[in-house]
DNA sequence: CTCATTCTAGAATGATCATTTTACATTGGG
DNA sequence: CCCAATGTAAAATGATCATTCTAGAATGAG
């Protein structure tokens, strides 16, 4: 019956994902992302219903390949605060995090801010996933009541990160910066 | 020779500022801009060349008007740790850096990155003006040789919060952040 | 007062946008 | 092998975009 996709799946959307994570939405055409692809318009709209539906799609995609795939690679079930503190300093390898394509949860909140969008859905689920993570461990290792500060303080850590490398700035401080973080909470190990 | 403008330009800037806030570049069109600002668009033309020529002074005065003022408020000429530490926890307080709006220098960050673009210039200043204030009074108070680190530091911790906020996340325990960070800071003075 | 200058207003313009339509290609079931 | 179903392609469409044009209003110098 349903016959499969002369396409792709995952590379077209691995493809759109990298457009808007380098232009946003709204710094996007149709046009871009069709040459972005290698879909014509025609296909974009029989796969995905609209311009929204294929954001939506990628942002999911960026949840799945490179957020949760993030936290399996590091965090994975033996969670300790040296995977954590790897996969910090993984946001600093040059590739494919790099500045010029940017973290798509971090872009698409400062584009569509709080305000319900065609973003709320991914941005609610992505925190939800990267804030999930590193509770887990927090709480795990260290516990007490001040996890929900551990958390916050490693999830602005995080966020800064990713404005700062994607600004261009010299990050060459950061890893000493995350080092020093984690020092700091392997203090409070029990 | 030179008449003067027929509208304030301060009130103009600073209604088109906060719109580009509230949308970035890419998601606003002029007729936005025009009821935005209450110029129709030969005026903006006229006044400020095109869109980009009206980023530019909107940024310009976003420096000038929110991240200098706001250094100047709490940091002064008498800048001690105390006076950094409230900078940072006033861009907590509602109203203006709320999240609808978010801060002009972090989301041109995200939207446009380090390529060259109408940002470059403004992205440059704001990030100068912002590190040299942190770093002032660092060097001032603390000093020795982590002051790169202590300012990297902050810088991570300020663009964090701004995401947070204009994510609309919890920030509920963003003050109790800033006050470990800073108690952190002050065991290190002499 | 008057005129040249500069600003403003709003309609006009061509480009680009997201989307739809139309025609065609590909596929697997009968 | 053939056909109904689905995928693809590319041109067409109307909306919206940034920008320009044209006409008129406000201003200060002489």
């Amino acid at each position: 019956m349903t016959r499969p996709r002369l396409f792709d799946e995952a590379t077209v959307l691995g493809d759109a994902m990298n457009a808007f994570r380098r232009a946003g939405f709204a710094g996007i055409s149709i046009k871009d992302l069709s040459d972005a692809t290698g879909l014509t318009s025609g296909s974009i709209y029989n796969a995905f219903g609209d311009k929204e539906g294929l954001y939506r799609a990628a942002f999911g995609h960026y949840i799945d390949a490179v957020i949760r795939h993030r936290i399996e690679t590091y965090i994975g079930e033996a969670s300790d605060l040296d995977g954590l503190e790897q996969l910090f300093l993984s946001l600093l390898l040059p590739a494919p995090e790099s500045g010029d394509l940017g973290c798509l949860l971090t872009n698409a909140a400062v584009e569509f801010g709080a305000q319900p969008s065609v973003a709320s859905e991914g941005l609610a689920e992505g925190f939800a996933v990267l804030e999930a993570a590193i509770r887990q461990v927090v709480e795990r290792q260290i516990g007490g009541g001040q996890v929900d500060l551990h958390v916050v303080r490693l999830l602005l850590l995080y966020q800064g990160i990713l404005v700062l490398i994607r600004a261009g700035r010299d990050v060459s401080a950061c890893p000493a910066v995350i080092r020093s973080e984690f020092e700091q909470l392997r203090k409070l190990l029990p």
